[in-house]
DNA sequence: TAATTAATGGTAACCGTTTACATTTAATTC
DNA sequence: GAATTAAATGTAAACGGTTACCATTAATTA
């Protein structure tokens, strides 16, 4: 593989001109200029990155830190590594992935981090020395990339709302993360808004046990219904129960997710949901980070996208 | 950050002799090898990678090479990442996500590839100078991981066989690569054994699609009858057209899929289906292509994984 | 006891790039 | 036209490790 000194050999130039031709062209007169882009297209030179890192005293390497206990391999989060790990190459860094049980976070350029719960700011967070961003809403300062979540929360709400249904139940994770907090508060506030009761189920993020809760609701109720809740996965849960109780979806019960990232095109009728652009997301994430490490660490501010309402057949026929 | 020389200051050594601790602690006699390592704790050393990879002419990089047409944030790729990816960590190298559309490959340590096309073989895949590892069976040579993709077919056929039905259809990917057709074989082989007839059914891997299908057949079908699908997508499809006809399952209709990685689990009823340890296999690509570049591009033959019937209620009650 | 060998530790150069500084050449000024 | 300045290119050292070789010291041998 041809190094910036073969170059500069068959250009007939010192290994200056070569490198001030990659990072400063302007200071190159024209014609060395071309010739040392012809040399390097001849010999199809390619910078050696761990040189660069060397002398920059960089790594190249971004780690995402998953610090969810949950299963790893859940495709939300697979969605947001594919955004990063395609933003990241683009740039010439590369990924490292590392979950809590990785004992060191060891060498590395910045962080990208999920999943945290309430006293890892504390105990983890706020210990790295590399700057980081959060994937996640946070209040404690740090840059951050999410989506509006309680926006979306009361955008399907009010949908529900809209189509003539007043019984609305939440049926939400029972986790204490400001995302799930968020979108509690979009859920009450616009019951309240409209002087209707709210009523909130936290429970684990299971379609069985969400399909377990629903049924013996469903088997007591009456009325129309509308299940509002805070995960495709839930939401796909309770149209199991609805479709096992022989009700008609969306005519007696109305059914929305959130996430829009997977399970919502595999569910059986096709989930109303809440859609987060994911992998374009996991791309601002990489993308922040590495604007943060190329200013010095800077405060970058915060990235919240706007929810989509993806309105199809649990809500509307 | 702590240097290596930084680490001889303070034990009053040189350098060579703390490189030596490192890579060589027998050629160091145990005082000093002591010394060395209480330095290093204090200091909390942990090497360049960067500087160990200019020295080694390696980039400690693995590129993970995705042909595959569609969406790249399939939940079974991002299985296979997520193995690949803790192994990686592990010993140290990082990963990149490569995909069809990104032009050049770029430098790295070595390369697991899967999604392959017939032609990508002699386009790609052959004009690679590093050590390669494919994910996927393969008849050019090339060192793969792959689970037994026939005798997968074969079990669950088997198994549906052994539970009375002797009118089985098969529903597959029409894509034109080794896995299908040894998944055809498995099924194929199976019937004809039994003097049954072969039924194949090639589409893409979508649910509606199947659903779509499978619907067509059973509004004239009126025996017991069975769907083997080639993967878990396409048995979910199936599922929900007998339910849409209200048939019973598996009283009337038995489905099977393929994969088990996480749709699997998310069906109602739940899918019976042919697991493959993908993250395990993952880890596998990763340790195999290791080994290869420690052993300078040495054949290291393939890993082909037994397959697992996991029986749920869609062919038992 | 002198000569040889093994065990141990040190020195210098190199990997490929960039930064800091020095030099050459040409252009501008008075 | 000599002095000053700007533009263009080159030289040397550094980044943090490793490899290859050299220098001690101690142990073994004849």
């Amino acid at each position: 593989m041809a190094t910036l000194s073969d170059v500069a050999r068959k250009a007939v130039v010192s290994k200056m001109t070569v490198s001030r031709v990659i990072n400063h062209p302007e200071q190159v007169s024209a014609e060395l200029r071309q010739l040392v882009y012809n040399s390097m297209k001849e010999l199809n030179y390619v910078p050696n990155y761990a040189a660069q890192a060397l002398v920059h005293n960089r790594t190249q390497v971004i780690k995402f830190l998953i610090l969810e206990e949950m299963d790893t391999t859940e495709p939300y989060y697979m969605n947001l590594l594919a955004g990063i790990a395609i933003e990241l190459d683009q740039r010439h860094y590369s990924l490292q992935l590392v979950t809590r049980s990785s004992h060191t976070i060891g060498r590395c350029d910045g962080l990208i981090v999920t999943g945290m719960r309430e006293t890892d700011y504390d105990h983890i967070i706020s210990h790295l020395e590399q700057p980081v961003i959060l994937f996640g809403e946070n209040k404690k300062g740090y840059d951050y990339v999410d989506v509006d979540n309680k926006k979306g929360m009361q955008m399907v709400t009010e949908h529900i709302l809209n189509h003539g249904c007043q019984k609305i139940l939440f049926y939400g994770i029972e986790i204490d993360e400001p995302f799930m907090r968020s979108r509690i508060e979009g859920y009450e506030e616009t019951m309240k808004m409209k002087q209707l009761l709210p009523q909130i189920n936290l429970m684990k993020n299971s379609s069985h046990i969400a399909q377990f809760e629903a049924e013996k609701v469903l088997q007591k109720n009456h009325e129309r219904i509308a299940f509002v809740c805070a995960s495709d996965r839930l939401g796909i849960g309770v149209v199991h129960a609805a479709q096992r109780l022989g009700l008609n979806i969306p005519g007696d019960v109305m059914v929305t997710g959130f996430d829009g990232v997977f399970l919502d095109r595999i569910a059986q009728p096709k989930l109303t949901t809440i859609r987060q652009p994911i992998v374009e997301m996991g791309k601002t994430c990489a993308k922040l980070l590495l604007d943060k490490i190329d200013q010095d660490g800077m405060k970058q501010g915060n990235r919240i996208y706007k929810p989509e309402l993806i309105i199809r057949n649990t809500t509307t026929t």
